[in-house]
DNA sequence: ACATCTGTTACGGC
DNA sequence: AGCCGTAACAGATG
């Protein structure tokens, strides 16, 4: 599920359902080893708090207040943050829980085990601490070129680097470079000037996008890749075809014919 | 049975 | 020192 958007989505559910409302009991769910969840002494520390601001920093989501602790969350490739009534049930593949004042809860859901959630003091305090770049909504755009154009190597690894700029991952690197016509392997180096803007506008451009739906795929532009992610079927905006690789471990897509 | 997967990270090489 | 690339991680799903 999550980079930039999906993150973000997610941030929404909290901020809409969570806020304002005093904290009673943090428990762990079920099956929770090499799952990195706060120890008793952190959960403790949540009760009696409310949450009055909720933050995202790239694929990191935050929730908490201006003088208490703050919860820090990371979704790995298939987390979520759910809330939910107590009258209606956990969701399955909940890891970490809430009990808000009245009948409202918060899970951590973490089917695959990859995210994990911390209390930490401040989101600043986390965000140093994990070494993260700049939000790709916040970076400008000199910071921006000189950042992947000074990398070396393959553009879609610098881009997906959460330490050059956070929020990008494979599947919406695989759109901003389809969009601007650059091959995945391609050096950072090799950029010019002009790619180096149009894929700084790019990235804004489709990341607010798939915001605006709230993650919904269905929903987003025909000409996009993400509905043609699949090697062999044609490209939605030139004569060409889809051709599936490795880029930096992950499988990238791409169109052999207009990404150069 | 086997490969795949939107996440990071540890480690070796340059 | 830093940057880069790869293997590894865990478990559901098709």
């Amino acid at each position: 599920m999550p980079e930039l958007p999906e993150a973000e989505a997610n941030r929404l559910r909290v901020e809409r359902e969570c806020l304002n409302r005093t904290i009673e009991a943090v428990e762990l769910g079920e099956d929770t080893d090499y799952l990195e969840l706060p120890g008793d002494n952190e959960r403790t520390r949540l009760v009696g708090h409310q949450f009055t601001r909720t933050h995202r920093h790239g694929k990191l989501i935050f929730a908490g207040s201006k003088t208490g602790p703050w919860i820090a969350v990371h979704l790995g490739m298939t987390g979520s943050l759910r809330p939910f009534d107590e009258s209606d049930g956990a969701p399955d593949y909940a890891k970490f829980l809430i009990r808000f004042e009245g009948d409202r809860r918060l899970a951590f859901r973490c089917p695959r085990k990859l995210g994990w959630v911390r209390v930490v003091d401040s989101p600043s305090e986390e965000i140093a601490r994990i070494e993260y770049g700049p939000d790709a909504l916040e970076i400008g755009l000199e910071e921006f070129a000189e950042v992947i154009g000074g990398s070396r190597g393959a553009t879609k690894s610098a881009l997906m680097d959460q330490r050059k700029l956070a929020g990008v991952g494979n599947l919406w690197s695989d759109e901003i470079l389809y969009r601007v016509g650059i091959d995945p392997e391609r050096k950072g180096t090799n950029l010019a000037e002009e790619a180096l803007t149009d894929m700084h506008e790019a990235m804004r451009d489709i990341l607010y996008t798939v915001m605006d739906t709230e993650a919904h795929y269905d929903r987003l532009p025909d000409d996009w890749l993400i509905h043609t992610r699949k090697a062999g079927s044609g490209c939605p905006r030139c004569d060409g075809t889809i051709e599936k690789s490795k880029v930096g471990g992950r499988s990238a897509y791409h169109c052999t014919r207009h990404q150069k």
